[in-house]
DNA sequence: GCAAATTTCAAACATTTGATTGAAACGAAT
DNA sequence: ATTCGTTTCAATCAAATGTTTGAAATTTGC
């Protein structure tokens, strides 16, 4: 995905209402696009065809075909924020605050609060990773990843800058991950089993009960007792 | 990546002693240009330049670029399998049999046994699939997890078509390849942090111990226990 | 209604890309 | 040394691609 470099290329105009309808067709059909094909695959011929515009809108609005992924991507990571800070929950048990993070964690995961085509793209920036990546670790993973590790540490009663806990906070959203990362070979590998029709909240509902297990578990046999 | 379509192009040449060499350089080229950058941003033109042969000898030796793509990949899925069957090891308890594969599975997964690219080809291949997932399920990762799985029922007391089972499984196997998948968010979130520089044993050693506690922690509570 | 700003348009452009082609070079077998 | 098969070569081609440009159309603000 070579586009995303950076470019002389800095005007763009802002938009009146004509504008502004032209902008938001573009960035909903290129989001598409880019996710369904990638940077280089899609081309601005089909994304104009498909938004019905002309081809010089690109250029006129975004500068480039390189801007308009730009904020094709800037518009995807700004509506994963619109859900809301992904944080635990404030009230109940810890077991409790931490199966409620982790339904709405999957939730997000699995599709709510964004177009459906950003978490594609999100992948492909992850097997190439642009800028944009370290934003999106910095303003949105991190936050999530660290207040999960608070958590964390709290049920295995450690420090959450301990090397136990990040690694079972890893161990926690990995599982979550998972479904979303590999969602084509989990359709292939679970066809015709007993968890081919698992919704979000079942997979949560496991995950939850799985991890508090191991997680109560090693804080017993660091208290020395056997589990 | 639209390039592993069918085409009409199937005569490729049966190398000679010449041909070999020649299209071993290009396929080995070819593997990192298609990770690293796709299918469709890959050009012919740089993995010719890049393997020191004439342009036209991929049309001759693969038929066309997507007969070069289907090949590389080829490679890969064969290298992977070269490495040997992944399965569970035969002897010891069920926990250190659990111990073993994980740490065989996380070399694996990190990248013993296959070309360094071909993770990001398999990870492309997740992104867009083509009929060689459905190949590389069937013939490598469906084995593989439901060898595990039948460890996995041993440790929780239920049949290995569980549904317990097979979410556990993918808890398990989702820790793993989590690593894997997200490398570039890992590297960035983690670093300055007590886990920046752990080694896939390290890795493997606490996925164990999470999994273990996990899976025995399960276990007593369907007997009744509290765990 | 008018002038200025904005937006869109169609044609054109330069470059790149995968594929093709006839010939040259090379290797193998007799 | 010769013939045949294999492999590589350089030039060429057709198509595709992102970008540009001057003008026309539309919108906006007074």
């Amino acid at each position: 995905m070579a586009a995303p470099a950076p470019t002389n290329r800095t005007i763009a105009h802002d938009p009146g209402e004509q504008g502004v309808a032209t902008r938001a067709r573009l960035l909903e059909v290129a989001g598409e696009e880019f996710a369904k094909r990638g940077f280089q695959d899609a081309t601005v011929r089909e994304i104009c065809r498909r938004a019905g515009v002309n081809i010089a809108s690109i250029n006129y609005h975004f500068g480039d075909k390189a801007g308009l992924y730009r904020e094709v991507f800037r518009t995807a990571v700004m509506r994963f924020k619109e859900g809301g800070k992904l944080a635990v929950p404030p009230q109940g048990t810890a077991e409790e605050r931490l199966k409620g993070f982790l339904h709405v964690f999957m939730d997000r995961v699995t599709g709510k609060n964004h177009p459906a085509w950003a978490p594609t793209l999100m992948m492909r920036e992850m097997i190439e990773p642009t800028e944009a990546l370290d934003e999106v670790v910095q303003s949105m993973i991190r936050p999530t990843f660290f207040g999960l590790a608070g958590l964390v540490a709290e049920l295995l009663g450690r420090a959450s800058d301990d090397a136990v806990v990040l690694r079972a906070t890893a161990s926690v959203v990995s599982q979550c991950l998972w479904y979303r990362h590999s969602a084509h070979v989990v359709k292939r590998l679970f066809e015709g089993t007993s968890v081919q029709d698992d919704t979000p909240g079942q997979r949560a509902d496991h995950i939850a009960s799985f991890s508090i297990a191991a997680l109560s578990c090693l804080r017993q046999q660091d208290g020395g007792a056997a589990c």
